[in-house]
RNA sequence: CGGGGCGUAGCGCAGCCCGGUAGCGCGCCUGCUUUGGGAGCAGGAUGCCGCAGGUUCAAAUCCUGCCGCCCCGACCA
């Protein structure tokens, strides 16, 4: 492509709403526009980045046996209440109605439309497995978009749906599409690992993050330095505390006045004592009805392990009037002893003994409170968000935590969808069964944000070779001098002949000018023809990522330039 | 939905307190010079000052309402 015919508008000025890096040179190196809140366009050269992910997905996913499919954007409400998830998925999905007033939605996700069309069309074991995916836009309406395209409303993502026999079979199409994740997110040069993660509102027995390790990260991600494992900081499993023979409080509960005194802190600076030796006592509804969270004054509450170990489908701290109903007093002076509620520890009280508590009467605390002696727990679980330094769950080592982008998740549904929606076949046997599916996700414009979070520096976007939009640009330093165009704009033939993506850079521009945007832009390798070396019949290669510089015969740049891009470098 | 901030030329911003000719930088157009890291000089175009009311002789500026955007939080694949 002639630059000086390309849709590309590089800008020099840090546009003023955009926090990420990737999102402000995403809008400077000419790759997206903003049309409205969490809604963008995608300009030619953002565009081609997006599509080179969607190649490699392609290949990726056509190896792996999956069959690519394209379903509708626009989906009846009457999957959706089959399903359940109508009432469920909340206000993310965007509904709407047509001129007949039957209403719909717009497909933020598609088990409910995959899972009917495999319904009616695989009625036997024959027919199994099978693996569908869409690379497609979707719609959430997301409560609060930000980041650009990072976390956006209309989004291109790439879903896969599995459906087996049974659960080995499950297991297998499971396998297959983690390590097709691998291989994509290698190949689009990412540096990424993944991790255990809670389902959310997909739901499923249980799934893996693909998470890209970035500051600017949303998620928080909890590894072990030693060992392979990662969880995501909401997933990260607490090891349970070992065994120790406590002895109740030798001292009978007391009951102390505590005016004003709510928080932890203030507490532990009232009575003088450490976080440790305090049990939080946090009411929650849970589907409307109160359930008492008991846990060390120095831990948090993990509200999804909270919400994944009562199966319910809210959860949210309780409100006022119902702290009162269950307390018999305002916010702040909760505790076990009397409580209206379902009492549930976290495994950090174990081992605590003689411990201070709320009253469940305003002003109230109490101390020397045993668990167990002074109130039933009826469980104990692993209900707290791990710490940094915390053992890991697998081998025992310290925990680390660092933060990432989610580009992919792959879940194992199991009989979720297929169960509510009868996708069932017939076995061996004639006899009737419900497939197991699994779903797979990967997020192609975040895949290419976060490319570009990773790989940057100050004058712009450093493409990795496999996702750049274009890979080679060749830049005559001064378009007048007719032997630096005629040269430049044969390597141009040269290159576009052999099929690589190359730019000649034929504006009437100063050097400076075309060598800034082609660093603003990222191109791999830049091929400059200049006076000087060009007099000797050499021209220069300069690669972006290391910033070396080759000076070579002009007969000897294409061979230079396929050699790098068969290696993928 | 709660808290905070911002809407002035294509982009980045000043002007607003204290009402009276709408400005700066970059970009854009023309000409000449220049030509290996965002050139110089000269000339030029561009604004319902977010929208709607109100106060006033007079509103970008003061008041009210609305809309949009951004940040933090709640929420979320």
């Amino acid at each position: 492509m002639r630059y000086s015919e390309m849709f590309l508008p590089t800008g020099r000025e840090v546009p003023s709403d955009a926090e990420l890096i990737s999102h402000q040179l995403m809008i400077r190196a000419g790759m997206i526009r903003k049309l409205t809140g969490g809604i963008y366009s995608y300009l030619p050269f953002g565009y081609r980045a997006i599509r080179k992910v969607e190649q490699i997905v392609r290949e990726e996913m056509d190896r792996a046996g999956a069959q690519e499919v394209f379903l509708p954007m626009v989906q009846p409400a009457e999957l959706w209440q089959e399903s359940g998830r109508w009432v469920h998925y909340g206000k993310e999905l965007l509904r709407f109605h047509d001129r007949h007033e039957r209403e719909y939605c717009l497909g933020p996700t598609h088990e409910e439309v995959i899972t009917d069309l495999v319904r009616h069309e695989i009625k036997t074991y024959r027919q199994l497995p099978r693996n569908l995916y869409q690379i497609q836009t979707k719609f959430r309406d997301e409560i609060r978009p930000r980041f650009g395209v990072m976390r956006c409303r209309e989004f291109g993502m790439k879903d896969a749906y599995s459906f087996d026999a049974d659960e080995t079979g499950a297991e297998i199409s499971y396998r297959k599409m983690f390590e097709a994740y691998k291989r994509i997110f290698t190949r689009c040069g990412l540096q990424f690992r993944p991790v255990d993660a809670d389902s959310g509102s997909i739901g499923g027995s249980y799934s893996h993050e693909f998470m890209v390790m970035a500051d600017s990260g949303e998620d928080a991600i909890a590894f072990c330095s030693i060992c392979q494992y990662a969880a995501n900081l909401e997933k990260a499993e607490v090891v349970k505390p070992a065994k120790t023979e406590v002895t109740a409080s030798p001292y009978p509960v007391e009951e102390i006045h505590t005016p004003g005194v709510k928080t932890i802190e203030e507490v532990c600076a009232f009575l003088r004592v450490k976080p440790e030796e305090v049990v939080k006592t946090l009411v929650f509804a849970a589907d409307g009805f109160p359930v008492a969270i008991l846990i060390r004054g120095d831990q948090e509450v993990n509200e999804i392990k909270v919400k994944n170990y009562l199966g319910c489908d809210a959860l949210e701290l309780a409100p006022d009037d119902l702290i009162l109903d269950a307390t018999g007093s305002p916010r702040g002076f909760a505790g076990a002893i009397g409580i209206k509620a379902r009492i549930i520890a976290d495994n950090s009280l174990m081992g605590m003994t003689d411990c201070v508590m709320g009253a469940n009467r305003m002003d109230y605390h109490l101390c020397h409170v045993s668990p167990g002696r002074d109130f039933p727990v009826s469980a104990y679980a692993d209900l707290r968000i791990i710490r940094e330094g915390d053992p890991c769950p697998r081998c025992g080592e310290e925990i680390h935590f660092a933060r990432g982008i989610e580009v992919g998740h792959v879940f194992k549904l199991g009989t979720k969808y297929s169960k509510t929606m009868k996708a069932i076949y017939l076995d061996r046997n004639g006899r009737e069964q419900t497939m197991v599916m699994g779903c797979y996700g990967i997020g192609i414009g975040r895949t290419v944000a976060a490319a570009i979070e990773q790989n940057h520096d100050a004058a712009g976007i450093v493409w990795p070779l496999p996702i750049a939009p274009y890979q080679v640009i060749i830049t005559p330093v001064n378009v007048n001098e007719k032997s630096l165009s005629e040269t430049a704009e044969d390597i141009y033939q040269t290159l576009a002949i052999k099929g690589v993506d190359v730019i000649l850079d034929d504006r009437d521009e100063r050097a400076g000018v075309k060598f800034k945007d082609a660093d603003l832009i990222g191109i791999p390798y830049r091929i400059t023809v200049g006076p000087k070396k060009l007099a000797e019949g050499k021209v220069e290669i300069k690669s972006r990522r290391s910033a070396e510089v080759e000076t070579l015969p002009v007969a000897e740049v294409e061979a230079y330039i396929m050699t790098r891009i068969r290696e993928g470098i």
